[in-house]
DNA sequence: AAAAAGTACATGATTTTTCATATATATTAT
DNA sequence: ATAATATATATGAAAAATCATGTACTTTTT
């Protein structure tokens, strides 16, 4: 079958790519009854604790009013917390509870677990160029965040 | 600030590039009239006329329901058509109209550019080792729709 | 120091997407 | 040939996501 345009279509493979190892790694993720969307929300504050709510929807690549339902899903399950900041009131920071990370550990094992078996099927040189060359390409979005001139955390 | 998972997490990283550079290309898109799915379905079809329903879905990575529902869509715009196949007679082959094509055609030249200008932020080497290694990784996703055994397109 | 403009987050209506399942046709097993 | 199973697509209710806008607070301008 000829795919003359979409196979060499860079945003088509990064789909493609993204798409097929993601789908692998939530099916293990609803296993364990996190639903994706929970899953970014909650490896992020992992990450980054307190971050504020509009970081977060940049880095979690969803839309904030989105976030906003997510998160006050989350704090209904106590995995998260919200604290409004006390040097702009208008903020509100978002930490992982205790809860929240003693159910995201057991899954960032799973996940660097699955990510090998994905890196597996390439060798060791092609390994090291993608996550570089990945590296280079997330600038661009590092620069939007600049650009936007984004608080990330509270610092109170 | 400290992201030492997400960072170096492949999944993450692909997420990233893809999201990042989609949304790009997609406001382009929303500017010419059309969206993200719809543009995926059309250049498929391009690529490979008379795909059958289910086959477009798994090349266009979307759900099965969901693609009778925007196919049905694209056919009331007559910008594809729906044929049920003679040799089987549940299945239906999916055919982009010349409306269709009139549509399509100048986007796949905008999507070339703007291909280029995302890869111009790379090294002629990264840039080669990147779209080798997406096509390597591709072929996970080939191998899925060999198991699936899928018939592509109607033959009639 | 007001007024105006800007920003962070929340909200609700609308649209999109998913999920479970129905319907029609084909294939396989008996 | 018939029954049982499997497959392709459609459908409709439910859930999720988006969009436009509201509210509360901050910053900038005059």
């Amino acid at each position: 079958m000829s795919k003359k345009f979409i196979d060499n279509y860079l945003l088509f493979q990064l789909a493609l790519a993204s798409h097929t190892f993601s789908e692998e790694f939530y099916d293990q993720l609803r296993a364990a009854g996190v639903s994706p969307p929970k899953w970014r929300i909650l490896i992020n504050l992992m990450d980054c604790p307190g971050m504020y709510l509009t970081a977060l929807a940049k880095y979690a690549l969803y839309e904030q009013s989105r976030v906003t339902k997510l998160v006050d899903q989350l704090v209904g399950e106590k995995l998260v917390e919200k604290r409004t900041s006390h040097q702009d009131r208008r903020r509100v920071s978002i930490h992982i509870t205790d809860k929240g990370l003693a159910l995201v550990k057991p899954l960032v094992v799973q996940a660097k677990i699955h990510e090998k078996s994905v890196l597996a099927g390439l060798t060791p040189t092609d390994r090291k160029h993608l996550k570089s060359i990945l590296k280079k390409l997330a600038n661009r979005h590092a620069k939007d965040m600049q650009v936007a001139n984004l608080k990330l955390v509270d610092t109170t």
